[in-house]
DNA sequence: TTGACAAGTTCGGCGCGCCGAACTATGATT
DNA sequence: AATCATAGTTCGGCGCGCCGAACTTGTCAA
């Protein structure tokens, strides 16, 4: 039996590398470990080990003290993943109206949650919406003004912070 | 210093776990370690680990070989998740129309991804949603049809269009 | 009563993701 | 060429969540 590291399957970690290493690429050409690390919010040592595996599974070039790069088949699943970000951060904010940082974090989060097809809704219903802006009149401006209004009179109960 | 196990914040497998006792104490009036274990598709030992470490943080009425039941406290954490639980699956089912069975399963993912301003929204969202379709036809009729003409017609995967 | 079976527990072990400390290579400075 | 800051690596360790195996307890039927 021969150990050979299943590329198939990336853990939510390992995606998140990915999408760090890819993100670096575009800006800077190349990816170092200290950016990958601070992007992460994690520590150097974690950064190498998680490229090492990245590496292992063919997704990225890795050489002790070398510039990491990315191969074809990591651009592709890199591609994959930011443009599931890209989604579902784009409904966040611009149909719920969740405010662009924000947006960006819970969308992160929601990446490992949502699979192709429901991926596949989401821009359906970005389309959707979009469509029936253009029509008449702002949709969102309608939304806005029910949350504002809702808002006003039914007091959405501001404790309850999230303590669970 | 003391010791004391932090019981403002649960991990996500913890949050799980919680919910499970909550839906069986409603379903039985009881939860069973088997029930729990099965219902989470986990091993035993592992139910017993983690309703003892829901119980640290009193959540949870625990005793050797005993019935597992709900504190006050736990209560009031599990309606929340349930809660939340809820929405995710009625915004996928009934907006985005994700089958249910997926929408069950991918809402439990995304519950841990979500934090309570944005599920805020989602709720205002679904209201929106509903008096909408109230005051004029069904609205995620028209969806259901831009979905419909949309799947027949553009084919998957129209590369160049839409930058990502 | 007993004893068999299901439910529950304990224990040791494993993988993953993270950390910091100590070490090593790189390349810019002078 | 010697030095030095910086980036990168290795190593041991920790917490969490899970597992299966072996054991304990509870229950119910014979």
């Amino acid at each position: 039996m021969l150990k050979t590291t299943p590329r198939a399957v990336l853990s939510e970690s390992l995606q998140d590398y990915l999408e760090a290493v890819f993100f670096l690429v575009q800006r800077d050409r190349v990816a170092r470990m200290k950016d990958i690390a601070a992007m992460l919010g994690v520590g150097k040592s974690s950064a190498t080990g998680a490229v090492q595996a990245l590496a292992e599974r063919g997704l990225v070039n890795y050489g002790r003290y070398q510039f990491v790069t990315l191969t074809e088949e990591g651009m592709v699943a890199g591609r994959k993943l930011v443009r599931r970000h890209r989604v579902l951060k784009r409904f966040l904010h611009e149909v719920l109206g969740v405010a662009e940082p924000e947006a960006e974090e819970v969308g992160c989060k929601m990446e490992h949650a949502i699979k192709g097809d429901v991926l596949d809704r989401f821009v359906g219903f970005l389309d959707f919406v979009e469509q029936r802006s253009a029509v008449r009149g702002s949709w969102s401006a309608a939304f806005r003004r029910f949350r504002a209004a809702r808002g006003r009179a039914g007091g959405r109960s501001r404790k309850g912070r999230r303590g669970l």
